[in-house]
This record gives structure tokens, sequence and C-alpha cells, in this order.
DNA sequence: AATGAATGAGGCTTCATTCAT
DNA sequence: AATGAATGAAGCCTCATTCAT
């Protein structure tokens, strides 16, 4: 087991980060505080880290690099392009919801808050996508399922969970609303969605 | 037709706020850049807001009385609930993106970036669902489609919508993507999901 | 007669500058003293001076505005070109030690040292010299000395005239040495050193 | 031949020193940045000096051993006093404007920037001028020249001298003025004006 | 001989806010 | 209705220096 002792400080200091932002949102994150919270001096993070745009630049990167990780993880557990579809979508929500503090870096941190932020980066995010699109993509091949564009759909699922996910973390969420059911509910309209679209209604 | 100096100053402020927002970002707003925009001194501000949380939340306030009207316009002018519920949809999408400040200022002020704003007001976010259950509720009536939980329903709806609004706002967009082939696949898709949502696949 | 309460704020900010350079230097100046000896918040400095570099910029200029008045003072009160030639060196040294807070505002910051510097105010302070070869050129004209170059010549006499100054503002005369004398001679040299320069030696 | 290889560390930190001093200004130079620019951490430069101001303390006095030898050579090699008068002025500016760091450093470093600067070090740094009084004795001596006060006329040359080095190294010679003409012209009227010293103007 | 980790002080600057006018 | 002057807290960051290794 992980203990306190056992992280360098640059981990801590990562970790306390993704903490202070959950906490108190980005916009009241310093680095003193950051530094308050590991108890040291803020101007040892700056020996593990170049500035605060490089700090949380190294967190959006860690932070993206898992949630790949638990997708691809999710997409290879699964037998049918079906099953891959409903499993790959949990994973992401799951995802989100077990590390908001990571989910919520990845997606909260808007441009305009981080002009040094590389643009590279953003497309990195996006690649979220592209594993829903692989999938629709084997299905089409497989005749699961019809599709004009693959791609399209991937971002349209895409966008609805990230919807779904965003709600939730957001407590946006009555309380009279049971998250899991909720979860269900959206996750079955956005597949049965996806399916079954074909009436431009 | 409506001048600048038309505008009450509380009017400007708060006008020049959801630019500043939506230019710069939540962390770098400032009293000062706002009262630089308006051609005013600080102070001024305070005559018309007791303080910098006070001016957000009036903001805030505002955004979703607009929000609001813009959806029940749109569900009172369609005819059949099947209509509504598409007009609704969109309705909700274009309002978004015609008024991409007040639909951040609304969904982006994070709780945790605002400790003392009301909890009830974020409760008056979430009504933009309810005209949406209720516009489903209608369609049950009606025996135009079957759901179990129609406020659940609306909910997942409304979450799916804003991961759309949401995707396209914070330009997470790829370049190669159309703009309005994307918004209409995923109306569709979201729409035919909530239909046909029976296989509990 | 003046008294510290009759000085705006601004000016006593700038006098508070020239003291503190005098005293511990270029390197050791900082906002926040400059806003202790003023009895002040560093932060009220703002409001007077955009930055740093403001306030510095703003001191040089009124040096060098003073530095030019006394030098064209002292070449309107002599008579005869020969006259004027001493009176204006004179003025020149005198000048600098009886500010010598502003002369070494004028001449110790260095390119350097800021960046920001533009490039016109240097220009603007060679133009010590400008009195002094107009000086020659009319001695040239009424044929009391003759010059091949009159423009030259007035750089040299400015540059000498400034070593004697900087030699003593900065303290590197010997204790034994008597000042006067040191002017004395040194202004006899420089002058005597102008009117007599033909052999090439 | 010299590789940097074949400097001690000791003689790097002290070169890299120099340059920076060079480059960015007093006010820039930092213990990291010297550190850095010899590829060593700060805490290395704490090996051969105790502190920052032991390091510039042993910058200038290896640069006053320089200047020494520079000008005692010229000196030496000269025949004739007038010649030794030209080649001990030539050689001073000479040495100032080919080793413009050392010369900076010995000259620039205010007292005031330098508390601990031991004041037997600044009486060192006028022994320039001595060389420089020794010559005028002699000549006067060879009754070559007279002089009532040798070491007076020679502390007057030599801030003549460094007047001209001054405005060079500072760069405020207008860009017009050509560098070589100004030295030739200052210099002679320099020694002519300490030669044909004898009208009080 | 050299480093890596850490610190406390202080650098410039911006912030929200208040108070007297 | 609006301002100008001022503040205290805090922002990010760099500094010289020390200590254990």
């Amino acid at each position: 087991m992980l203990t306190l002792s056992d992280m360098s400080l640059r981990e801590e200091i990562l970790d306390a980060t993704k903490d202070l932002l959950l906490e108190y949102g980005f916009s009241k994150l310093s680095m003193r505080k950051i530094a308050g919270r590991v108890n040291v001096t803020a101007t040892s993070i700056y020996l593990y880290f170049k500035n605060k745009d490089d700090l949380l630049l190294a967190l959006i990167e860690e932070s993206i690099e898992n949630l790949k990780k638990a997708l691809s993880d999710a997409a290879g557990e699964s037998k049918g392009v079906m099953q891959q579809l409903r499993s790959v979508s949990m994973a992401y929500i799951n995802y989100a919801l077990e590390h908001p503090r990571e989910y919520e870096i990845i997606f909260m941190v808007r441009p305009e808050e981080m002009p040094t932020y590389p643009k590279e980066k953003f497309r990195q995010i996006r690649s979220g996508y592209t594993l829903l699109a692989e999938v629709l993509e084997k299905g089409k091949e497989e005749q699961q399922f019809e599709t004009d564009d693959s791609l399209l759909a991937a971002y349209a699922m895409w966008s609805q969970l990230h919807g779904v996910v965003s709600v939730i973390i957001n407590k946006r969420l009555d309380a009279k609303v049971s998250t899991e059911e909720f979860i269900g509910q959206a996750v079955d309209q956005i597949i049965q969605g996806f399916i079954s679209k074909k009436i431009p209604a």
C-alpha cells in the first residue's frame, strides 16, 4: 500500500493540486495553497515544475493518459461490437465518476484560462472519441448497425456521454433523482439513439 | 434601437462582464477590468452591486431567465408533441450557441468557485429540463411514446443536449467536423434514443 | 517653502526613489522600499506609475530636463564665447555635483538594466553635448579658436567633463586631493586642451 | 591553447560572471544564472567563493590586477616621456575597450551596491592613476613640461580618460560619430590640455 | 568536488474592497 | 451618481543560501 511518504514530492504536489482543483475550483488555485497542502514552501514546487502552467500541463497530460488507458482496457475486454459499445461508454462514465478530479482537469480547464496550453493537447483530449469511432466502424463492417459517418456518430455519442458525466460531476442533478438510474437511462438512450438512428424525424 | 447611452450603467456592467468572461475566462475576471471596459472607476460598480459575487449572481439569474424564456417560447410555437420535442431541443442548442456568454455563465460557473452562491439558484438552473419533462409527460399521455419515468428521461435528454452544446462551446470539436452536421446527427440520436428506448441492450 | 505635505505623493515617490538610488544603488531599489520610505503601501505607487520602469522613466526624464535647463541658463548668462565655454563646463559639473542623484540616474542607469528604455531617451541624454557644440561652432565663426569638427570636439569635451564628474560622484578621488582643486585643474586642462589642440603630438 | 576544460571551475565561474555582467547588467546577476552558464549547480559556486559578494570581490581584484599590468607594460615599452604619456593613455583606453567586462566591473560596481566591499579595494582602483603621476613627475624632472602638482594633473588626466572610455562603453556616443576619430580627438585634447596648461583662462 | 532538496525573504504586481468627498 | 486615494492580502516567481549526502 502506498503511504504519503512513499510518494515523491512531485507526485504529492500533483495530487494536492488535483484535490484543490476539485475542492475550490480553478480560479482559486494558487501555488501557495498547493504548497501549503503538501507542507512545503511554495518555492519547492519550482524544483519540480517550471511554473504554474507547467504544473497544470503535467496534470492534464497525466490525466489524459489515464483516461485513454481506462477506455482501451474496456474495449479490449469486451467481445462483440455491441458489447464493446456499451462497455466503452460505461468505462468512460465510470472513469469520470471515479476520477472526477482528473476528468475535470481534462475538460474544465478552458483554453482562455490557459493561453499557453499547446493546441496539440486539446487534440489529444478529443482522442477519447477515436476509440468510439473505431468501435462504430467495426460494427459497420460487421453490419451490426448502419452508419453514414462513423466519425460523426462517434462524436455525437462522445458529446452525449460527456454531457451525462458533466451534469453529475457538477452536481446539477436533482437530489430526488438516483444517479445510477440516471446513468442507466441515459446510456440506454445514447446507445439506442445511435443504433436506431434512421428516421430524420 | 438601443444605443450604449440608453443602457443603464448597471446593464453596461453586466454586459461587459459577460464579454470578459467569454474572452478571458473566469479566473481572469476582475472588477477593475470590468470597470475599465465600461470606462468607469472600479468603485462605481459597488454602487450597483454589493460585491463581485453579487454581480456574478445577478448575471447568472439574468441568464437563467433568458434561457427559460427562449425554451418556453419554442415549446409554445410548436403544435404536436413530437414537434415540440425537437423544437425545444433545437431551441436549447440554439440559445446556447447564440448566447454562449450567458450559457457559459450558467453552466461553467462552478459551485466551488462561488461558495456564497445560494443553492437555490442551482436548482433554478435545472429547471431547464422541467420543460422537457412536461413535453415528455404530455407525449406519454397522448400515447405518442412510452416512458417509464418522464422525469428521468427528460434529465437524460437534457444532459445529452448539454453535452452537445458543451463540446461545441468549448471548442473541443475537430476542425474537420462540420458543426451543423454534428448538431443534426446528435439531435437525431438524442431524440431517437428517447423514442425507441425499450431494449435495455 | 516646500514642506513634505506640500508635495504630491507622486513627487514624494520620485524623491524617495532618487534618495534610495543614491544611497543603495540601482540593484537594491525595490518598490517596497520606495513605498516604505514614503510611508505608503507599495500598491499606492501603482496609482501614479504604471510599473517600476515607468517610474524610473519619469525620473530620468525629469532629470534630463533639469540638466538641460541648467546648461542653457549658464550659456545664456555669459557674454563672450570663451566665457560661455567655461561657464557651461562649470554649470555641467556643478549641476552634477549639486544634484548627484539626478545626474546618476541619467548616466548610471544602463541600457542592459532597462531593456524597455526607449532609445530616444538615450539620445536626449546626449543632447548635453549639443549645447557645447553650439558654443564651439560659434567660437569657430568668431575665429576665437580653430576646430576641424566642432561636433567631435564637443563630444570629446563632454566626455571629459563626464569623467571628472564621474570620478567625484563615485568617490573614486583620494581623500588627500581637494575636490575643488581637482575640478579647477581638470576644467583648465579640458578647455586648454580644446583651444590649443593643433599638434597631433 | 586554452580550452574550456583546462580552466578550473573557479575560473570558469569568474568568466561566466563577467559575461553575464556585461550582457544583462548588475541587477540581473544571480548565482543561479552564473551556475547555469557553467553547467553547475548554484551550490557549487559556494565551494569556491564564500558568497556572492566574495565572488564579485575576486572579480574586481583580478580585473584591477590586469589593468595595472596592461598599463605598466605600456609605460615600459615607450622611450621618451611624451611618448610614455600618450602610450599609457592609449593603453588605458585600449584595455578598457578590449576588456569592457573587466573595466566595467572595476568602475561600475558602486560602493553602495556592495556594502561589504572593503574600502581598501577602492583605493587600489585609483592606483591606475599613480602610473600616470609617475610619468608626469618624470617629465617634470626632465623639464619636458611644467606642472605645479603632478598628482593633481595625473588625477585630472585619468578622470578624463575614464570619461572617454565611459561614454563609449555605455554606448552614449552618437551613431554618426566614429569611435576611432572620437578617441583620437579626445586623447589629443587631453594630452594637449595637460601640456599647455598655463593660462587659467 | 559536487549535488539535490529545501527554505525564508523578498521581488513586482493585481486584487477586491473601503472611505471620504 | 461617481470618483480618487489608499490599503492589506495575495498572486507568481526568483533570490541567496544552507544542509545532508
